[in-house]
RNA sequence: GCCCCGAUGGUGUAGUGGCCUAUCAUGCAGCCCUGUCGAGGCUGCGACCCGGGUUCAAAUCCCGGUCGGGGCGCCA
């Protein structure tokens, strides 16, 4: 099984049919005269007959070809094809002959293959392969990425970019739901972005300019404009020379914002998105679960199986207060006012395996636009903002919170974290003209998918990511 | 940016100064088999990251470089 489901898919011109449906719906197809086409996994036989197993996009299915039973040159030709190469097969749905089972095993279910009267190849595999798609030798991560085009041949690395679109999918439809609309927003930016991260400098036509480290401002202003609510999927780029198994220097981050709202109620949206996602694989992609799982097994060690357990909500509300708790009653050396580090982090999951929400941060760890009620003070008696994390054990999936939307306070806070304000008019102008209360939060989705995949890095999930030293393919 | 580790056929590995014209698997090439299906059997091909050094002798030790891995930091 490769995964998709060809259920709608109309023929080609290449094509009759996809390999699924024959080897699914054989019994109906038997001396139909079909087309199909796809790569050669691998080609069995000698002499007289040749076995090729093809592979689509959809499943595989045996080609059979007889010597006398179609052009000797073009036969001869498919017999010594390399693996991989393309090849487009015509001939007749029938069902195979069963194979040879051990005496007194139940015989199989009938299974079906075309037998071939014409053959074309359409494109030759050169060899030896840089990395074989069937082999069951270990490919290093590198090697992988280097030929990326190859490594996505394969069954569990295909379900895992299948399972990426269906997790964005899903996603939508639940934000679509709650009444959120698509926006996209420049990823060029003329400078001055929020602050804390390096940008990656450009030139704009004779301008310098900036790739954008994240929507934040732009979603705002869609909602000071009366967007009400809006998502975006897109790219975020950032300029810092990490190099760890979740960061990467251009990533797609899944935003949020939402007006009349405050941290909780998004937190609301975010629980109920995951949990929609969570149950809509759980219910419908079991089959690229599975291939997944096929694959740990057979690893040598052999890699336990994933599952998807759909999370319950709403998920714990770990404060940053009662974090830093947590951390200090296990002997994990930090004082109110630390970020939360990796080996923190992992102090605070052996509590809350799972997703876990840290919510009412200190102010003076959050960005400028982060909102503070001048009430909540943490228990050293300072200031705590509106800001929350969600992490999945030791990882943070997410940041977010309740905006800033008073200007006057927005202009302090940017002073207050050593940016000028005259830099920020074309967002803080956005204020001026009554603006509502929001909030939002940033989704990294690679994350979230190393969750649901097993996948122990972000670039595994990732189709070609970029890292420090990574800028091809 | 810091600490630690590594680099051997296309791929993944064994190897701790002479036993290495280098192990195994996979691959590739060829041969045998007219229903294979984890195909099988036989034969063959193919590698010590780069530059310097130590030594009678280096895949192996030392130095530098490049690339990679793990951990951390940095990081909405």
């Amino acid at each position: 099984m490769v995964g998709r489901d060809p259920t709608g898919w109309k023929p080609t011109a290449f094509r009759t049919h996809t390999l699924a449906e024959i080897s699914t719906n054989g019994a109906d197809l038997v001396g139909e005269a079909v087309i199909i086409a796809g790569h050669a996994e691998a080609v069995r036989g000698r002499g007289g007959v040749c076995f090729l197993m093809l592979r689509d996009g959809t499943g595989y299915l045996q080609a059979f070809l007889k010597k006398d039973g179609m052009d000797e040159e073009t036969f001869l030709a498919v017999q010594s094809l390399s693996r991989e190469s393309t090849v487009q097969i015509t001939g007749e749905v029938a069902q195979k002959r069963p194979p040879k089972v051990p005496e007194g095993s139940p015989a199989p279910p009938p299974e079906y293959e075309v037998v071939a009267s014409s053959a074309q190849i359409m494109s030759a595999a050169q060899t030896p392969l840089p990395l074989g798609v069937t082999d069951k030798v270990h490919v290093e991560l590198d090697t992988r990425l280097d030929n990326r085009h190859l490594d996505l041949r394969r069954n569990h690395i295909n379900a895992m970019f299948q399972l990426r679109s269906k997790v964005l999918a899903y996603g939508r439809e639940h934000l679509l739901k709650e009444g959120f609309q698509e926006m996209n927003s420049p990823k060029i930016i003329a400078s001055a972005s929020e602050g804390g991260t390096n940008l990656f400098p450009m030139t704009y036509f004779e301008t310098p300019a900036f790739l954008s480290q994240s929507p934040q401002l732009y979603k705002q202003l869609a909602i000071l404009g009366g967007l009400e609510r809006v998502f975006e999927i897109g790219p975020a780029f950032r300029a810092e020379e990490h190099d760890t198994y979740r960061h990467l220097n251009e990533f797609i981050s899944f935003d949020i914002e939402m007006a009349w709202a405050d941290d909780e109620d998004v937190m609301g949206v975010q629980e109920r998105m995951i949990h929609h996602i969570w149950s809509s694989v759980a219910e419908k992609d079991g089959n690229l679960i599975d291939i997944i799982n096929e694959w740990r097994e057979v690893q040598e060690p052999p890699l336990n199986p994933i599952s998807v357990d759909i999370p319950s909500i709403p998920f714990p509300r770990v404060s940053y207060d009662k974090a830093i708790e947590i951390i200090q009653s296990k002997g994990g050396e930090i004082t109110w006012g630390d970020d939360i580090s990796a080996s923190d982090a992992d102090l605070i999951a052996e509590e809350h395996a799972g997703f876990h929400f840290i919510p009412r941060w200190p102010m003076e760890m959050k960005p400028f636009y982060i909102y503070h009620d001048e009430t909540e003070k943490g228990t050293t008696g300072e200031q705590l903002s509106r800001g929350f994390d969600l992490n999945y054990g030791r990882d943070e999936m997410t940041s977010g919170g309740q905006r800033e939307h008073r200007v006057d306070v927005l202009e302090l806070n940017l002073i207050d974290m050593g940016l000028d304000p005259t830099d920020f008019t074309f967002y803080t102008d956005g204020f001026r003209f009554g603006a509502p209360p929001h909030a939002g939060w940033g989704l990294g989705v690679a994350r979230l998918l190393m969750v649901l995949t097993g996948a122990g890095n972000v670039r595994e999930v990732v189709l070609f990511p970029r890292d420090r030293s990574r800028v091809t393919p």
